[in-house]
DNA sequence: CCCATCTATAAGTTATGACTTATACATCGG
DNA sequence: CCGATGTATAAGTCATAACTTATAGATGGG
């Protein structure tokens, strides 16, 4: 829901090997299994931290439920970086010029 | 230097509070470290990772070391949100469609 | 209802990493 | 050179979280 949730959900390497299959199609859980070097317990407790973080989205489908990625959940994290982004460029230019004279461009 | 070490940098919430304190100015070690609920070797430590993630840079002012951010360094973290959030709509927008037709929009 | 299938939760183990104190390394002043 | 200041590294402790197996919960078919 907030960017940090978002920065901890996607630091670890199985979740996002998990988005990465994401990214295709909705999968289910089973078949999100299969293809991972994991169990299906884990892959279900990683689901639930990426659905706590906004990052996914789920429907039941008769017996399996299926995960799909959800942009939205990307928003707070977005803003997070490009506002950094901004105050990086931002203090970068007044260090020339500050209290300091820090010396010239370049 | 990638962005999966860019979000093992960001996900710690002291590397944040180095962050969020760089964002404004540059700052030295002890500068931060008297500002953070934690040591100095823990400053240092944290910003030896936010170095080798490409988050920030430093130079030597005497006896002092003084830490920016570098905005370049999140660049690779800004791609991959941004992919990812374009994969995400197509992915949506290919479920309708796709070969199940799975019902409306909505 | 009973069983098979699919997913989530419980409980326990283990590796990781964030922290501490102690100390080494580097720079400046006397 | 010697001490003071500032930062980085070393070594060890401890909490967290990612994983496992076992099992509970939910759905569909015979």
């Amino acid at each position: 829901m907030t960017y940090t949730s978002a920065l901890h959900a996607l630091q670890d390497p199985t979740r996002r090997a998990i988005i990465d299959r994401l990214r295709r199609r909705p999968l289910s859980v089973g078949e999100l299994a299969g293809d991972l070097p994991v169990s299906q317990p884990a892959v279900s407790q990683h689901l639930g931290v990426l659905r706590d973080a906004g990052l996914v989205t789920s429907r039941r489908e008769g017996r399996r439920r299926i995960y799909a990625l959800r942009a939205e959940g990307l928003l707070p994290l977005r803003a997070y970086v490009d506002a950094m982004w901004a105050d990086a460029l931002a203090a970068y230019a007044a260090s020339f010029g500050a209290d300091g004279n820090q010396g010239g461009r370049g």
